[in-house]
RNA sequence: GGGCGGUUAGCUCAGUGGCAGAGUAUCGGUCUUACAAACCGGGGGUCGCAGGUUCGAGCCCUGCACCGCCCA
């Protein structure tokens, strides 16, 4: 892979990705050494889930802190980018739940033991699909550290995190109303609960007044949870039902009496100010209940169903069925007195979508106030940062109106709690490993029958994966790692959860900094989801487009904080970017020797100089935004860079000096892309290592290769200032020539009109590179333009042009375009006089401004006169 | 109800006080030897609305409208 074979016509990238993808792990070049001498840098991947497949929200997710690795792996950093897969339980519960029920089966009917066996053969399946596709993408990960959540020494430290916390009473279990989702049958947190307004009912239902004539009318929302109301609540000073205060209601079709109470949270305003108690079904009935001592009727199970308690009527009827036949018996009783329209905000199961049943049972809670506090703290003071830093704002408003974090499961996928009840007292133990027998009595123990949330794990990632609760090498060296990148939607969920954990248990900050990426939406900014069906598949993509394509598109879409609307036909224009940079580097090789050449500082051309000290900057620039995190930014630089200046002007600049045998061009145009290659390996990996292997002299893989920094001594304005003379002046022959409709193989005749004796002394020298690029068949310098109806006038500049024409052409096109070209002259100088005029701006402005506006009207007078003379000539001529 | 974000070219978006930009689409012309996945050139804007601050506002302030998200 040396000297200078010759590169294939078009850019094929699957051989390529699939070569170099496997170079780089056989080689071993992401494997973090934790003796290495180098500084580090390390990252946690968000752990995958293992159901998954990759979509987009990863490929981004991906991305973007692939971008940053390979970065700072090139900038000499020791880097870990640790990958992992999530156990995930109730994704995996309704996946495998799902196949049962199609064999007629039950989880219940095959038994805990059997269906873990059949979660760990399809966790073993398919926890691969994921990394491979990881892998395809191209993510610079450790896969020697690769862990998942529920390997041995990770659930070591879950059991550990489980028992200090319990042994602190930072973990309790309660009776308490929790939300249910009655499908996947299971409790789950407050933050698992998708509030959604729903279109609904309110029910007027009468409730008749014990020992009176007198009713009352009552609104709810549910129906049927009227068969476990145990109160009446009107508001103290609520007069409309101050006699009723002390009294008791018959409760319909139970005709059981309950009391009245009164409590200053009724609000007077909802329905008729007369509210039903249901302490086991609504939070809000629960708190009334444990002030005002209420009994708790449980009359829907967890799988919502009817309960017994519910009356024989209704017992084992859906909630829903059941909520249809109690308004039926109500109307004919004559107790529905009205239903209403009524919008309210429905809590739904994040997993399943299916409403959530507020569920009165014996749960494992952690205390969180007391873990918050620091997590807030070590934001607030800046330990950790977020970016964007708006981001900060929606964790402290969730950090302090935290509750209590509900985090047992009755699911068998997880991490099993480890506490013991005894069957004789009741007592409870928690401990790591199974005790023999109750510590209290002595009694027999049975396991608790939950496993804990899936998030209480993934809180420990950052130090879990690497080896905690032992002091290993890989602990002390990586943690805390440097930067977390993830989405804003599990903030809560996960990044605060993280962050408090790392501070409990390694008394450290898990992250310095919290990069936010946006959501990938479609066009029409909407959520990709399957139901929608508008994915875009990224493995379809990187079979269409490539790999890099897809990763260019993604970084160069990616403003921190926004969302991103993606689109096919963009990731088509970064394909097209993708085949410029393949052939540019064609073109290249083909050029340069296998020994590369010298450079020889007297030998530079204009171009050299130029392009040397544009590629500073433009290193320096990106170097800038990378640490920002401005994907978009860096991405639109390189883009703009390689396209328009380095492939546009450059190379056809180079062209000339090679044709001269300038072996200091050579050396110009190799070192040229080989910085530019390494400018975009972050972002395509794949066609920059190929491209880069080729080039004489390469190293052992870019991905170790340093990232370019500027040098000093290249920075050229003096370079800048005469490109930007001859630019301007083969752009406005091209223009003429293209609005006169000259074809572009007829070469011209151009004469300029000489302006400063330097300026036109520098233009003189690039002559060649002039004939080149405005395709002219000769060029000559002269104090003025002769006359006549067969020249065509341009300025440019400082310089004026003329391209002489064989005969007189019709010269109606050539008026228009002077017409156009002086109406916009014209309306900017207007638009700078008018600024100029106001003696405050001369006189408040900053001096540098005001003489920028004054330079800058010279200058478009100049034009002006020019361009009207030229006008005026042409209009006497025809 | 509270909070956050958005409104700039047909579309998708950059742009933290001093010349309104990019990609894409569009129009015209080209196979010019790295590239037609390309090259050359052109057109296209009341920066959501109304006030204010400022010599100067897409940008800062106030209010409003509409869209989206999060929380209650």
């Amino acid at each position: 892979m040396n000297g200078k074979d010759e590169l294939a016509k078009a850019y094929d990238p699957k051989p390529v990705e699939e070569k170099w993808g496997k170079f780089w792990l056989d080689e071993g070049l992401f494997t973090a050494d934790p003796k290495s001498p180098k500084p580090k840098f390390s990252m946690v991947l968000p752990p995958a889930n293992v159901t998954g497949i990759l979509h987009m929200g990863h490929a981004l997710c991906f991305t973007l802190p692939d971008i940053i690795t390979r970065w700072k792996r090139m900038q000499g950093y020791n880097c870990l980018w640790l990958p992992g897969t999530d156990h995930a339980s109730i994704a995996v519960h309704n996946v495998i739940e799902k196949s049962l029920a199609e064999k007629g089966l039950t989880r219940e009917k095959i038994g805990r033991e059997e269906f873990l066996r059949i979660a760990w053969d399809w966790k073993t399946k398919y926890s691969g699909v994921i990394t491979g596709q990881l892998k395809k993408l191209g993510a610079s990960l450790d896969w020697s550290r690769e862990r998942f959540t529920m390997d041995p020494d990770f659930s070591r430290a879950v059991n550990q995190v489980f028992v200090s916390l319990y042994d602190e009473g930072l973990i309790y279990r309660d009776y308490f109303l929790v939300n249910r989702c009655p499908h996947c049958r299971t409790v789950l947190s407050d933050i698992e609960i998708e509030h959604k307004d729903l279109r609904g009912k309110l029910w007027h239902i009468r409730y008749a007044v014990e020992g009176s004539e007198e009713s009352v009318v009552v609104a709810t929302t549910r129906p049927e949870t009227m068969l476990g109301d145990t109160a009446l609540a009107v508001h103290p000073d609520d007069e409309r039902y101050r006699h009723l205060h002390g009294q008791r209601v018959i409760l319909p079709l139970r005709n059981r009496p309950i009391p009245v109470i009164t409590d200053e949270r009724v609000e007077r305003d909802f329905g008729t100010g007369a509210v039903k108690v249901t302490p086991a079904h609504d939070p809000v009935d629960f708190e009334l209940g444990k002030k005002h001592g209420l009994e708790q009727v449980i009359v829907i199970d967890g799988a919502g169903k009817m309960t017994e308690a519910a009356g024989p009527e209704f017992a084992g009827l859906d909630r829903f069925a059941c909520r249809a036949k109690v308004v039926e018996k109500l109307r004919e009783q004559n107790l529905l007195v009205k239903i209403e329209d009524h919008d309210h905000a429905v809590g739904h199961c994040y997993r399943c979508k299916n409403v959530i049943e507020p569920h009165l049972s014996w749960q494992w809670f952690v205390r969180i106030k007391p873990l918050a506090d620091e997590a807030i703290r070590v934001v607030e003071d800046g330990s950790i940062e977020f970016v964007p830093s708006n981001w900060a704002k929606t964790y402290f408003e969730w950090m302090y109106n935290i509750h209590d974090w509900c985090i047992s499961r009755q699911l068998w996928w997880g991490h099993r709690i480890p506490a013991w009840h005894c069957r004789d007292c009741e007592h409870i133990m928690v401990a790591m490993e199974a005790p023999e027998k109750c510590e209290k009595c002595g009694g027999p123990l049975d396991q608790d029958e939950d496993v804990l949330d899936t998030w209480f794990s993934s809180a420990l990632w950052p130090f879990g994966t690497l080896g905690w609760p032992d002091e290993t090498e890989d602990l002390k060296t990586f943690y805390p790692t440097d930067l977390m990148s993830t989405g804003f939607d599990i903030i809560f969920f996960w990044v605060a959860r993280m962050i408090m954990m790392g501070l409990k248990f390694r008394g450290e900050i898990p992250f310095r900094q919290v990069f936010i990426n946006g959501l990938v939406r479609d066009l029409k900014r909407r959520k990709m989801s399957k139901s929608e069906g508008n994915i875009i598949d990224p493995l379809e993509m990187i079979a269409k487009y490539g790999t890099d394509a897809l990763r260019f598109t993604l970084a160069a879409l990616a403003v921190p904080g926004m969302d991103l609307a993606l689109s096919e036909d963009r990731m088509a224009g970064y394909q097209a970017f993708v085949n410029k940079i393949w052939n540019a580097s064609r073109f290249v090789l083909m050029n340069i020797k296998a020994d590369r050449a010298e450079v020889r500082e007297a030998d530079l051309s204009l171009a050299d100089r130029w392009i040397r000290s544009r590629l500073d900057a433009v290193t320096a620039e990106i170097g800038a935004s990378l640490e920002q995190y401005k994907f978009y930014e860096a991405a639109d630089l390189v883009y703009h860079f390689v396209w328009h200046e380095f492939c546009d002007w450059y190379i056809e600049f180079a062209k000339v000096g090679l044709r001269q045998g300038n072996t200091t061009t050579e050396a110009v145009l190799a070192d040229a892309l080989d910085r530019i290659l390494r400018l975009l390996h972050p972002f395509m990996p794949f066609i920059t290592e190929e491209i880069w292997q080729h080039l004489p002299g390469a190293g052992r893989s870019i991905t170790v290769a340093p990232f370019p920094v500027p040098e000093t001594g290249r920075q050229d304005e003096d370079a800048g200032r005469v490109m930007a003379l001859v630019q301007a002046v083969i752009v406005e022959t091209r223009t003429v020539r293209a609005e006169n409709r000259i074809a572009p193989k007829d070469k011209l005749r151009l004469i300029v009109k000489a302006a400063g004796r330097e300026e036109t002394a520098a233009l003189e020298a690039q002559a060649a590179s002039i004939r080149a690029l405005a395709g002219l068949s000769s060029l000559e310098f002269a104090a003025a333009l002769p006359e006549g109806k067969s020249l065509l006038k341009g300025v440019a500049g400082p310089f004026e042009i003329g391209i002489v024409l064989e005969k007189p052409a019709d010269l109606g096109q050539e008026r228009e375009r002077l017409r156009k070209e002086l109406a916009k002259v014209d309306a900017e100088a207007a638009k700078i006089e008018r600024k100029l005029e106001n003696a405050d701006f001369a006189a408040k402005a900053p001096t540098a401004v005001v003489a920028e506006n004054r330079a800058r009207l010279e200058g478009l007078r100049a034009r002006r006169e020019k361009l009207g003379q030229n006008l005026a000539k042409l209009s006497v001529s025809s």
